[in-house]
DNA sequence: CTGGTCATTTTTTTT
DNA sequence: AAATGACCAG
């Protein structure tokens, strides 16, 4: 036993120079490891937990915490692999994000500090609902005061542990004082819908772990050994929430760089790092200078612009790796001609140097960019991905039905109710809202509670009034699906008999056929109740029916969020337990519950899939803790880079410039810097100024290159009309974009891009082209997209079969493209010559078919 | 009540 | 250019 662990112990060291050894090694007190870009840190940070664990320290007294989820589970992936796989107690460990530790451990002691159990955590858009409300309330005017704005604010000062009392009490100027309002105002809201924001997570726990004497020894107890990533990166807070948590046995472990704090605007104290000794004079300190990453040219002008910074701690960056090749800035025209050089770049390092697209990416200051990089390199065919994790939940119909789930959980999450009330539309429209919301403020209910009881309501129409109460029944049989689940062991795999209940919708298998495809077999109860959520609220259909493709892949991506719920699996490390073998299921709320609290809390660089074969966009933030190959940088403008919102604050600027120093070096070998003449900012094309961060490269190790009068930009878009190798992009001519035409023009994409497509204004062909004349839809074309058996369209839409010819008294011939069935009536759309497409409604449109 | 059109505005970075 | 908000025909 010993010895195997004492073998252990000194397999861990293997490979290591002495300073990373001594990082490893260092078991207790605290220790603070710089650690440059490309130092190995992950490796040493990973092989001390583990080294931890083979001294004799039981996995769940350790706790490990990061910035990102991937991050997260890139760490826990490598212990593990680093262990005995059969080793007793792993799945102890603690490793997670702070917000998401923050959260279940907020949820475990939610009743402590009257916070509801099921609470909801609000994302920006939902908290930008629940300012603007707020400022309503405290009636402040919303042209200077913008729900951003205002949210900015009250977020520094949550990062700073001040609460709405505490703001106000030391609010003493106009402007601090109108914050102090809203954000009272702001957490009454909050409280009211049993809902948190991210800053919450963070300051509520801070406050938990302060005011609780009995919480705050039992997680001491319990986390002997604390370890943080990206210290840099933590705010006032997360320090808090740190040094409570080792106060008493102090033994934190930090792990950071000073030069690549770029989180500051959202609160990051660079001092924590800086300070560090002064916090603990004890403390270890192991400096990783050495670069193992990244060629001598590539660290030699990291480390010449990072000098450049005043307020820094002189840190040694060095290389043992060869020169290698120098980093290239290139001057470009646009961005279009930007884009161009960096695909031809990129084509000739894969052709020459066989290096792979995944080992490349392009990065740039803001999302703005991605566009343009976008789609050259969907014109050129490359395989790219965007690390846009949030995408995927940004998308409208996720977050619609992410809010149904929300409001199954948390019945007053009025942001979440408010979101999904009419959408798809049920007939409750606003002036129906509005009474409700009266009703519900006479009667000091929820909104919910106040609709549990309509028929109560005077001046609703019995209509409306029907139309609530199938909403709320609706709702119930959800919850009462989820209760159930959760009671009668969720982890289990469905037998396939659906869940028998008083459906308002008869349960068509066939609907569903489509939907399981993949997941088959591996259903769960839970999965069961997202799809029944997406069929019930009419979510389906409504993406089913619909005439435009682009509304109909919404669908894919509704049957991809139940697959995702199939597939999820509670993180087992629900902290805060005392059974030391306890295998980590302890988590207060339901599935459901951990589903929305892990969906709430992915970001951008969680996305990043590093298994698949394509070139990555991202922006310099995402590319933090990220290496490649090959990488190109984009906009070394001033204005952008430095950013301009950073131009009067000087540490701002440092800020801009450890943000490029970041970016210099994720590039192993191959590095492009780039910057344009001219660039489309706001739709204007304007002049740009090249980055000051430009002149501060040093001019011996790297090469400069002006492009702009380069003749081979001329792959542009401009390729006006003619050009006839190009017979895939002409967009117009055939097309125009009008009935059966579909957006297929572009090549094939990899990955769902999909839209964004591109008029090209110069084109004479189409735009302000009377439809009527290009044939496309006189033949019968039976254009697949439109074409649909007008089920239940009722009376008047028998008349109008799809690909009829009729007249409107305002709008002259047209054609009748597709219909879709309504409540309010059936609508149709009606391609009209000369007028493009409208939608009417058949029993109003005062329509007469002819021929 | 719905959905289109028109007018107005834009904090970049993210848990 | 794109995204939200305000307004009116159907």
């Amino acid at each position: 036993m010993h010895t195997s662990s004492t073998t252990a112990q000194e397999t861990l060291l293997e490979g290591l120079t002495e300073r990373q050894r001594e990082a490893v090694r260092h078991t207790d007190g605290p220790l603070l490891v710089l650690a440059g870009p490309g130092s190995g840190k992950t490796t040493v940070v990973t092989r001390r937990i583990a080294h931890l664990i083979a001294s004799g320290v039981a996995p769940y007294r350790i706790l490990a915490l990061t910035f990102t989820n991937k991050a997260a589970a890139e760490m826990r992936d490598r212990i593990a692999r680093l262990l005995p796989p059969d080793l007793p107690g792993v799945r102890g460990l603690t490793v997670a994000t702070f917000h998401s530790f923050c959260a279940r451990l907020l949820r475990r002691y939610a009743p402590l500090i009257g916070l509801a159990e099921n609470y909801s955590i609000y994302d920006t858009g939902d908290q930008r609902e629940a300012i603007k409300q707020a400022l309503k309330i405290a009636g402040l005017d919303s042209k200077n005061w913008t729900p951003a704005s205002v949210g900015s604010a009250i977020s520094n000062a949550k990062n700073q542990l001040l609460d709405a009392k505490a703001f106000a009490a030391q609010a003493n100027e106009f402007y601090t004082r109108s914050v102090a309002k809203v954000y009272t105002q702001y957490e009454k809201i909050l409280r009211q819908h049993d809902a948190v924001d991210f800053d919450d997570l963070l300051l509520m726990m801070a406050k938990l772990i302060r005011d609780h004497e009995g919480v705050r020894t039992e997680l001491q107890e319990r986390f002997r050994y604390l370890m943080i990533d990206e210290y840099q990166d933590t705010n006032h807070a997360q320090f808090i929430i740190a040094h409570s948590l080792a106060a008493a046995h102090r033994n934190i472990c930090v792990v950071g760089d000073p030069d690549q704090s770029i989180y500051g605007w959202r609160g990051a104290d660079i001092r924590n790092i800086m300070e560090f000794e002064e916090h603990y004079s004890e403390a270890s300190i192991v400096p990783l200078g050495q670069n193992f990453r990244s060629t001598g040219h590539i660290v030699k002008t990291a480390d010449t612009l990072i000098r450049k910074n005043r307020q820094r701690k002189h840190k040694d960056l060095h290389t043992e790796l060869e020169d290698g090749e120098r980093p290239t800035v290139i001057t470009c025209r646009d961005e279009h001609h930007e884009a161009q050089l960096i695909i031809e770049e990129f084509r000739k390092l894969r052709e020459e140097k066989d290096i792979p697209w995944k080992e490349m990416a392009v990065l740039y200051r803001v999302n703005a960019l991605s566009r343009v990089m976008e789609e050259a390199f969907r014109n050129a065919q490359i395989p790219y991905v965007i690390a846009r994790g949030t995408a995927f939940y940004d998308r409208k119909e996720i977050k619609d039905a992410l809010a149904y789930l929300r409001i199954i959980t948390n019945p007053n999450d009025e942001v979440a109710l408010k979101r999904i009330i009419n959408t798809p539309t049920r007939g409750i429209g606003k002036t129906t809202l509005d009474r409700i919301e009266i009703y519900a403020i006479q009667n000091q209910l929820g909104l919910f509670d106040a609709m549990r009881q309509v028929d109560q309501i005077s001046d609703l129409t019995a209509r409306a009034v029907k139309a609530v109460q199938n909403f709320v029944s609706m709702i119930e049989s959800w919850r009462a699906m989820e209760a159930r689940a959760a009671s009668s062991g969720e982890a289990m795999p469905t037998d396939d008999a659906p869940p028998h209940d008083e459906m308002l919708i008869p349960d068509r298998r066939e609907d569903v056929a489509d939907a399981e495809g993949e997941a088959f077999g591996g259903r769960t109860p839970f999965a069961d109740l997202v799809e029944r959520v997406v069929r019930d609220s009419g979510m389906e259909k409504l993406y089913r029916s619909a005439k435009v493709e682009e509304e109909r892949e919404r669908l894919d991506n509704l049957n991809e969020l139940i697959s995702a719920a199939a597939e999820f699996r509670p993180a087992g490390d629900a902290p805060g337990g005392e059974d030391p073998d306890r295998e980590g299921d302890d988590r207060a709320g339901s599935i459901l519950a951990a589903f929305l609290e892990s969906v709430a809390l992915v970001s951008d660089s969680d996305a990043i899939d590093p298994a698949n074969g394509a070139v990555t966009l991202m922006t310099l933030h995402a590319a933090k803790g990220l290496e490649f190959d090959a990488v190109a940088l984009a906009g070394l403008e001033e204005g952008l880079l430095p950013h301009s919102r950073s131009l009067e604050n000087p540490s701002d600027i440092e800020e801009e410039r450890r943000l490029c120093f970041v970016g210099i070096t994720r590039a192993r070998r191959h590095l492009l810097i780039s910057h344009a003449q001219m660039r489309t900012q706001r739709g204007f094309m304007e002049r740009t100024i090249s980055s000051a961060f430009l002149d501060e490269l040093p001019a011996d190790a790297v090469n400069t290159l002006d492009l702009a009068g380069d003749p081979y930009g001329f792959s542009d878009f401009g390729a006006t009309g003619g050009d006839v190798e190009d017979d895939r992009g002409g967009w117009g001519r055939t097309s125009g974009g009008f009935g059966s035409a579909r957006k297929k023009n572009f090549p094939p994409r990899s990955d769902g891009g999909g839209g964004a497509r591109k008029r090209d204004a110069d084109d004479p062909f189409i735009d302000d082209v009377p439809a009527v004349e290009y044939g496309s839809w006189t033949p019968k074309s039976p254009s697949a997209s439109t074409s649909r058996p007008s089920g239940g369209g009722g009376g008047v839409a028998g008349q109008f079969p799809v690909g009829c010819t009729v007249r409107h008294p305002k709008f002259g011939i047209g054609r009748v493209e597709g219909l879709t069935p309504r409540p309010a009536g059936t609508s149709a759309r009606v391609n009209f010559r000369g007028l493009g497409v409208k939608t009417l409604i058949l029993q109003y449109a005062k329509l007469e078919r002819i021929e």
